[in-house]
DNA sequence: CTCTATTAATTCGAGGCTCGAAAAAAATAG
DNA sequence: CTATTTTTTTCGAGCCTCGAATTAATAGAG
């Protein structure tokens, strides 16, 4: 907010904008950009201009016919998709999968892998990581396309400078300096995501009417994650990625979690909380290593046939992340929120209980309770958002400055 | 950030830059602001020339007479304390203060009065606040002084417009609609704010070194309160004044708290928690409207004398502040922390359960713990902030823009 | 088939802005 | 009184946006 301004800033903000509405609706011609920006016509016309012959736009004269009306028809414009290529990278419990995106947002080709991440060393899943992009980026090279940034994201914390894998679950190891290594090896400026935060990118993209300026994605899972969008930016934290809405404390020295420390909301609503309390194992079990899906699915039909410890289980975990979200929504207001992954398909059993726990604190005392909309399949939202996030980086810090050539020779060439 | 730029979007900026440097620093030759604002000697002269013939800043030809260099002596420039005046009332329980603050920052004239908020309707507490005001305008005007700004901070929450006081502890009438009683009353912009979030501001201009980027005030009195700069910014709620530490959970259907919900950390560590607990009074014992510092005083030497009630009950509230606390971190990882007023007096008796349950979440697991440092008397720091708060908006959004006259006839005059 | 109305897009000059280089101003040192 | 040093201003080059005028490209009317 207090940075120096020049006189090609306003440019560049400009050309930004021009490329954020693109980016939105893929199709519009310099009239609509200019009803959709409030800038002039003059200058819609000079910056689609200098984009058009940067190779960042084309012309699309389309077969569609609209010429239904008098008048000089419109010629719409939208990104053009060989003006660059990201990679988005989803690296998960023992799989691994990485894609090479066109600049329109396309898929280009995509890679999958399953690896045993548990007993791999921080070394060799950076190198696992390495190859999987080395084999999309000789691609990239192949098609003559450069590639201005690679994104990755994963279930755990990165730093703030989003360049270090600070902590996962999928891994024992710590501290695994995936950002450097891949830049290190390609040239490529590169982003480490938390997965949760991708997939509120991604929420966003897909629905900006309902999940607009303000909301919270929360992962239900083996553990628990969250993103959550403020203002219409991703809140992340000040040293990390923040969000661990997870290890928020429910119960003072309460049930043990995951994370070695007890009382976490994760310890009572992570799939091994609901699956050890379901089987009475008491609160101080050690967290199952994973429960597969057809597991928890068979507990959920337990709990709706009938009262027992199975449903419970489910109500504990609803009660979790109802309190969860009301002392969250005590500092940040309450806002809506998505309830994404395999967990959502359970969440007939864990929203009374949910909702009972919400009203029960400040965070539903001044505004009403928000809205709750579940998506079960987690993976598309976190490859579209991370997708999403690497192209807006390039939208924004490479195409918004003049004088880049885009389409490069080198499918390396880094500005 | 997905704003239109224009042309003198560029000035406007960086009129702000140049006024935010003066504010931190009273007395800066065009030397120095060139070297802190990064602008060119050239925009330099060109803003301040501006600035000085459109009164904001005045020349200070000191008769400290550093001439003991070689060459044209720098000329100081600073704020001209008679470009404009703000007005920063102070409502707290049963009292009521107001300050006409000159452009500089220092104190014209302050009000105070003493009265009865608890019996007292909105409409009568807004007519007060009116009434004060009144009489700073009508100093003002006398002074040939204009108000282009009022900033009111209060212990409780306001709409995130800062217009309306939602709900606060000092009156049992909520939606008090000031913002708009002020304004309409004297037209001039008035914002509403949280007192915390004031202490916030207040820290920061007086301590950047330690009170950064990244930090968080809690106010420990008869109930709690919170400010938090995130990223250099004033953290807010999207729907409100946002912040409610107090209110996030500690103990789910836990001690009964003064907003009528149960388990919040309030209902732990406020004063009436503390009272309530060290004379065994049981959870669910209403909260005492207030509790006499003395009496507050009385209970912590008796904490500090023996081991009994009085201290668990001390240890209980540093508990459920650090558990708070932790939960806090857990979401926007740890900064340094301000434990301010009278409940800062006895931060001795509260700080080791504090930091054992701190260490217990999230918060300090992938940083270190962060400082704590107290200050009693949060009175000052709300009045400092509120008047900062005020004359901040007027660098902003009135003097950042050109083509203002700002030492207007009228005391009333607002662009 | 030509002409006119209509809508889209571009061009051009006016007016801002920042910056670097050069000039002017204001003091000290000798 | 002159040379030196440091601060501040002035001036032209180079961006940028915008409004008004101009050019482009179509459908419909006669």
């Amino acid at each position: 907010m207090t940075a120096i301004a020049r006189s090609d800033d306003v440019r560049r903000q400009n050309r930004r904008l021009v490329l954020s509405v693109l980016r939105r609706s893929e199709k519009l011609s310099r009239t609509e950009i200019t009803a959709r920006t409030g800038l002039s016509p003059s200058t819609v016309s000079a910056i689609t201009s200098d984009l058009l012959s940067d190779g960042i736009l084309r012309e699309l004269r389309d077969g569609d016919a609209t010429a239904t009306r008098r008048g000089r028809p419109q010629v719409a414009l939208g990104l053009n998709p060989d003006a660059a290529a990201v990679i988005a990278v989803v690296l998960s419990l023992n799989a691994l999968s990485a894609a090479l995106i066109d600049y329109a947002g396309d898929v280009i080709v995509s890679e999958q892998s399953r690896l045993d991440t548990l007993a791999m060393s921080g070394d060799e899943i950076a190198a696992s990581v390495r190859a999987m992009v080395g084999t999309l980026v000789d691609e990239a090279t192949y098609r003559d396309m450069r590639v201005p940034r690679i994104a990755v994201a994963f279930q755990g914390i990165t730093d703030a400078g989003a360049r270090t894998l600070l902590w996962s679950p999928i891994t024992r190891e710590i501290d695994i300096p995936l950002g450097d290594a891949l830049e290190g090896a390609f040239g490529i400026p590169v982003t480490v995501e938390n997965d949760c935060n991708m997939i509120a990118v991604a929420l966003k993209a897909k629905d900006p009417g309902h999940y607009g300026e303000n909301f919270i994605a929360v992962l239900l899972s083996h553990g628990l994650g969250m993103g959550m969008m403020v203002r219409g930016e991703l809140f992340t934290g000040t040293k990390s990625s923040g969000g661990e809405f997870g290890h928020m404390n429910h119960v003072p020295d309460g049930a043990l979690c995951r994370c070695g420390r007890r009382g976490c909301i994760e310890a009572y609503a992570g799939n091994y909380a609901i699956w050890r309390a379901a089987r009475n194992l008491g609160d101080d079990t050690p967290p199952a290593a994973d429960i597969a899906d057809a597991d928890m699915a068979a507990l959920a039909a337990a709990a709706r046939a009938a009262d027992g410890p199975e449903r419970r289980a489910f109500h504990a975990a609803g009660r979790a992340i109802g309190f969860g979200l009301g002392s969250l929504f005590a500092i940040l207001d309450p806002a809506p929120v998505a309830i994404v992954g395999q967990g959502a398909l359970a969440f007939d059993l864990i929203e009374g209980p949910l909702l009972e726990a919400l009203a029960k604190t400040a965070g539903g005392q001044h505004h009403p309770i928000p809205s709750f909309h579940t998506d079960p399949d987690e993976m598309p939202l976190i490859r579209a958002g991370c997708a999403m996030r690497a192209l807006t980086f390039v939208d924004r810090e490479i195409f918004a400055r003049g004088a880049v050539s885009p389409v490069a020779g080198s499918g390396r060439a880094v500005a």
